[in-house]
DNA sequence: ATGATTGCAAACAATTTGCACGGGA
DNA sequence: TCCCGTGCAAATTGTTTGCAATCAT
């Protein structure tokens, strides 16, 4: 972690642009944001940055991996800083609310899959569909 | 299980049609089929259904119980019958290919975030991505 | 100066909807 | 007969692409 993103960028010979650190920016600030998301959050601080542009910029930025994206259900799909990554994803069915929790919950399903099959989880790309308590009426 | 899904049908309305007979069909034989592939398949059989119906149908037969949809990848869902859903996906990223295994694999998963979070897992939904063995040179 | 990057608009892909006709109960 | 379900076409929504102007290096 010698380099800044900047740097990383520009030794590969890309270019550091405003939209690109805008963008950076609002997934950082959203922590969870559809593209469509992340462009209203930038036009919220600046100019505007133009959709396209933020598709392209958001493949960049996943290709370099400073960002992740995960499916959260039927819709576009998330990013999310690589840096902020660490967690699973909870969806519930009912109200719709994300929760992050610690990657720890899928230690059990990591260590059996790998055993049985060999397959070794991305859990950072991990989302788990469900109820969640709040879900009932007993809480407010 | 004292009733055949047409019955199930009829007694909530809704009417018994060949179209819905050949897309439970199509969903049955592909096991795993997106809206597009379920269409293709049932042309395949019969004269063919429209790719509306097929997303109505779909709809329908998922609020009946009768099919299951999870997502894959980027691309559209794919449905599978719910008798054949008491499983989990592995999709690896290198190669492509899903593996369908038992939902057992979950078991510390859905204990854990019942426990801590109050969270019912949906298992028959879960999706997990990685990589398989199979993606290295070393097996065929 | 040079060419990567952007904005815009049009192309694409996936899904939904409105409506008149046709077929199941 | 009644009206649910279908096909078709148009509308939406999400994403990609071509191209000329612009800006980082």
């Amino acid at each position: 972690m010698s380099e800044t993103w900047q740097e990383e960028l520009r030794s590969r010979g890309y270019r550091v642009t405003p939209q690109r650190q805008l963008v950076l920016e609002a997934v950082s600030v959203l922590e969870h944001g559809t593209p469509e998301e992340i462009c209203t959050e930038v036009q919220r601080t600046a100019h505007g940055v133009n959709i396209s542009t933020v598709y392209r910029t958001l493949e960049l930025l996943e290709d370099l991996g400073l960002v992740k994206h995960t499916h959260l259900g039927h819709g576009p799909p998330t990013y999310h800083l690589a840096t902020h990554a660490d967690h699973v994803h909870l969806v519930c069915r009912g109200c719709g609310k994300v929760t992050d929790v610690s990657p720890r919950v899928a230690d059990g399903l990591i260590t059996v899959l790998r055993a049985e099959y060999g397959f070794e989880t991305d859990v950072h790309h991990l989302t788990v569909y469900g109820e969640c308590c709040e879900n009932s009426p007993s809480v407010g």
